[in-house]
DNA sequence: GTTTGTGAAATATTTCACAGCG
DNA sequence: CGCTGTGAAATATTTCACAAAC
């Protein structure tokens, strides 16, 4: 990678090179939106230097790995001066494909459905949604920011007609395999998935899953760890 | 009322020796709340024996690695045989700490807040939510579910009198570190944030994030990526 | 002087493969 | 036999530390 400096310095290329992108380490690609988030915080006070100490500090890593992951992106920054700021953040949304907006659907808007479609994260980092759907007549017909929920049966037309490249699943356990599957059908190859269960899918489709729960099950065993040092301390010795 | 303690009553030692826990690699641990999910899911279709090839299929991981992660632990199964559900099942969840119930204050009742306070989820896998805590006045006072909003200058008092041990973050980027602040001082070691920023928090406090945008920027690298390789295929060589 | 970019070392994690038990 | 438990090998990831560039 020391060849083809790519400079940032003058005029980022939005578009890098598919190979660079090509075999990025999945703990690379994890790290990059927060480098984003923290450069675009940057950006919006004004700075337009940013080292690798400062910015590593900003993410929570290691100056050396956030030096070595922008070295494996084809990013480049300035030997005693830093990176750029505004040239680093599109090189980043490039390499994460934000330079075009993603549409999303949102499949199952009981209160976790509901609350994503109004989450303002979504829309302010380039992610559209363009279609709400659920099973339930009850909730079918509701208008919810300017978007009417549809019944999940006009899903795999509303892919098409919209262009929809994201799934969001929101729906029950029970119903998710289901809703996979008609994603799938319909040429969707990106599903992120909040119900709390294994979905089934073909090879070249991507699913990321979110299980809240999870997370409170793993600060539930640190706590309960905690306790029991403190016992051991307490008492041993 | 926990979903996973079910029938084990005399086996498996439901409070597994600190020792083990202690030291379990961060990888082992992540992996843990999904066995139990799928243990649980087991024990309601009346299964009690299982081996590891089809509990890692039921939970997306490699066979080995399941063995490896449960001998960690200091669970055992059955040569020829598998692995007890119920027994696993509790043995798992009496590492992960979730014997006794957590009490859990959600600081923050926007969209996202009030969907968390009404997720099923929770209650379900034994974490009781005990407090709600907003410093919005059009929302202090609003009952959700059968609590209060109380506004956010009660929190240290809750957290002392209602024994509150985990504060879920679900405001604004610009209220999250103060809110941290807030619940360390009343001595919360616990932290689940879903605020897109980092928290600075002392040694000690444990802090998980959960970023919703993020997820959708991973789906969107792979998405993009996929793009990239059917151009490649499609029009070099 | 400062800060990047990166080999090499250190860790961590996953997979293989098979001995050994029920 | 089938399936666990685990050393050893293979990968992946992180950190160190320093020469080279500005």
């Amino acid at each position: 990678m020391t060849t083809t400096g790519e400079g940032i310095d003058q005029q980022a290329p939005v578009h890098p090179h598919s190979a660079m992108a090509a075999d990025l380490p999945a703990a690379t690609v994890r790290r990059l939106p927060e480098y984003l988030r923290a450069l675009t915080a940057l950006t919006d006070s004004g700075v337009d230097t940013v080292s690798s100490e400062s910015l590593a500090s900003a993410t929570g890593v290691n100056s050396a790995m956030l030096r070595k992951d922008l070295s494996q992106l084809g990013a480049t920054g300035m030997r005693g001066v830093g990176y750029n700021v505004g040239a680093l953040a599109a090189y980043i949304a490039g390499v994460l494909g934000l330079t075009k907006d993603s549409r999303v659907a949102i499949i199952g808007l009981g209160h976790l459905g509901q609350a994503l479609s109004r989450y303002p994260g979504f829309s302010e980092r380039g992610f559209d949604i363009v279609g709400l759907f659920d099973a339930d007549p009850g909730i079918i017909g509701r208008e919810l920011d300017g978007l009417t929920v549809r019944d999940v049966a006009h899903l795999a037309g509303a892919v098409r007609d919209k262009g929809i490249n994201i799934g969001v699943i929101a729906t029950p356990e029970t119903a998710a395999q289901h809703v996979a599957d008609l994603l799938v059908h319909a040429g969707v190859t990106s599903i992120l998935n909040f119900a709390p269960c294994v979905l089934a899918v073909p090879e070249g489709v991507v699913v990321r899953k979110v299980d809240l729960a999870v997370e409170l099950q793993i600060l539930s065993f640190h706590e309960h760890h905690k306790t029991l040092r403190r016992q051991e301390t307490g008492t041993v010795k």
